[in-house]
DNA sequence: GAGTTGTTGAGAACCGTTGTCAAATCGCGT
DNA sequence: ACGCGATTTGACAACGGTTCTCAACAACTC
């Protein structure tokens, strides 16, 4: 019960996924606009948005926000797992918790909620940025 | 080292926080202009926003992002916690989780991140509109 | 190659939020 | 009470990220 289209593999969204593919951290739509168009790979804005919305309605790519309500994308494994992010230079740590994921169930399920899901992100200093 | 201003306790101040005393759920700027207008205290939007912006700061309310990336803010206790947010009605259980806190900051030191921080909120549906 | 359909992109539209700045208000000293 | 400097307000413009529009275009099929 996932998609029925084809969804077919033009220059722009093979172009949007290897520039994802090509960083670490998290990145705006905006910059993967300038990104493709520096590298000599004109992509449209618009069109980067739809890219990384389907990737990420696909769960090909991770989305949050930054606080100022920034979309940021950046691409992940399949599994389940939350951010340790530098505040500073965005470097991004996927991490695991098995013990959360526990908590959060059973602290919902006390609470009668069903169809639980949550958000859980760590902000830092990575240790390159701090001793600079 | 926190305020150095006095803050005057304007009827439009007053009539925020009163707005926001009056509720349970996360709101945003634009409801609580709208509610004030229609209760008769008009405050100009950008003095909610201002308003809003300054008790976020204090900690006296809660911000978090909706999923489109808008800013909804609730009144809160001071203590450091998270939400268990109803998806459908909005309606708000503050959580607390020593283990979480634990964690994330054992997580954070393991890959030399200081000056920790991170945001956690659960999703569901709460018994009563699941019952619907 | 022709037809059908999904896709692109430039620009406009949208919408939440922040900035602007003159007018209104507050708190204080007198 | 009254005046005065400092703060706050609010209507409106400006901003920035995101989405919409729609005609030109590229991809798959026969």
């Amino acid at each position: 019960m996932t998609e029925q289209t084809p969804l077919r593999p033009t220059r722009q969204r093979l172009a949007v996924a290897e520039a994802l593919a090509s960083v670490d951290d998290f990145r705006s739509a905006q910059e993967i606009h300038d990104l493709l168009g520096r590298r000599g790979e004109p992509v449209g804005l618009a069109t980067v948005y739809r890219t990384l919305q389907r990737l990420a309605d696909a769960g090909e790519v991770d989305l949050l926000r930054t606080e100022d309500g920034e979309a940021v994308y950046r691409r992940c494994s399949g599994t389940h797992h939350h951010h340790l992010v530098c505040r500073t230079c965005g470097a991004t740590v996927e991490v695991e918790g098995p013990a959360v994921e526990r908590w959060t169930r059973s602290i919902a399920g006390e609470h009668g909620f069903t169809d639980v899901s949550h958000t859980l992100e760590i902000f830092g200093t990575c240790r390159t940025c701090s001793d600079a």
